[in-house]
DNA sequence: TAGTGTCTACTACAAGTGTACGTGTTCAAG
DNA sequence: CTTGAACACGTACACTTGTAGTAGACACTA
């Protein structure tokens, strides 16, 4: 299983997922300019990440390191997600709800989802009755 | 503005907004029996959300206090989420992929949001253009 | 080859969190 | 009034997370 990633963690993988093997430096700088931690900083969060086997170091180059995801964004984020909806009692029109509230969430979007799970709904039916994958 | 609360918080909260008033050790019992916390460590929980103006003592029944909340369920989520949304870069598209993806949202919700969303679209140009309240 | 700048590796530390032990207090039953 | 059960309160501790300083290795330049 996946270990927990922290905010930090995470924004760092970011740049993994996004950007593919990166170094350090790169890393940092991928933060928004005011709000760019230390390279020591982004540095530790790299080793900490690095002993949860969430990235790993792919080669050396001149005298630094590249370092590349281990883990899947998605699965990463599914983690995030799940113990986020055990805080909201595994009821995610409560999320949803406020995704809307927030102005986050668009008509659109909602359609757009809605689509997809009728997609979804035909398969299924299709491939015959399966109750959980 | 609302102080960030942790997940074992939340829980703790959580008890207070469904059950109203209640003591310490109503909070305790209020977890499921396999993953319950000693009753020290509510305690200690209860007094940060104290000190964190989360929730305040009422009065006092025989030998034990009685807490209820002060900041509002929706508030205390709202908060969350917006950490959450910060993480997945604001894309609630995201969110709520996983939330389809993990079966957690049915097309039965969806359909709801989007009854919500379009009254709401309604409301608001009844009563004029209001760009961001 | 000496100098300069970057990177790594180690170390440190404070705040936050989960967990729990004592000690003292209070109630209620005997 | 004594005693036991339940509770309050202070204290402690280990672990995580965010943050960063420093010493030494290394590479590239003059």
């Amino acid at each position: 299983m996946i270990q927990k990633l922290s905010k930090l963690e995470l924004q760092i993988m970011e740049t993994l997922w996004v950007r593919g093997e990166s170094s350090i430096r790169e890393m940092q700088e991928a933060f928004p300019k005011d709000s760019r931690p230390a390279y020591t900083t982004v540095q530790t969060t790299v080793y900490r990440l690095e002993a949860k086997k969430a990235l790993k170091r792919i080669r050396r180059v001149a005298n630094f390191d590249i370092f590349a995801a281990c883990v899947s964004r998605s699965s990463a984020q599914r983690r995030f997600i799940h113990d986020l909806l055990v805080l909201f009692g595994g009821r995610s029109q409560t999320v949803m709800a406020h995704l809307i509230e927030s102005g986050n969430l668009t008509l659109e979007d909602v359609r757009e989802a809605e689509k997809f799970l009728l997609s979804r709904a035909e398969k299924k039916s299709k491939s015959g009755e399966r109750p959980k994958p």
